[in-house]
DNA sequence: GTCGTGACTTTAA
DNA sequence: TTTAAAGCCACGA
């Protein structure tokens, strides 16, 4: 029988099926998960990831484009994205019109 | 079982 | 325009 999958199991499944070279914000994949008012918890689950997860929690921003990270973790974030080829502006922010994720 | 927390979002000033 | 405050809810201690 299977376990009752959990929102961070739905959140771990939903972020690795965001493609390569688009983006997603907490409040989608939140939705995506069943608990639209549940994108606070998003940030939650990625921030006490498993250490060595192959998930692209890069791919996860805020909604207004901006990566909601700070210092080191905030430059990686962003070196990622580029790495992808999504262009990040000085600001820090991603356009979500062309990069967001529409399942 | 309760409580504090926060990689969010929206609304108001 | 920018900044503040409140609502939200799953997770870990």
């Amino acid at each position: 029988m299977f376990e009752h999958d959990t929102f961070q199991q739905r959140v771990y499944q939903i972020i690795a099926a965001i493609p390569y070279g688009q983006v997603a914000t907490y409040g989608d994949v939140a939705q995506l998960a069943g608990s639209p008012r549940a994108a606070r918890q998003v940030g939650g689950v990625l921030k006490r990831l498993p250490k060595g997860s192959k998930l692209p929690w890069h791919r996860v921003i805020n909604r207004t484009g901006s990566i909601s990270l700070i210092g080191d973790d905030l430059m990686r974030q962003r070196d990622a994205l580029e790495a992808e080829g999504i262009e990040v502006s000085d600001d820090g922010k991603v356009s979500l019109e062309h990069y967001r994720w529409q399942p």
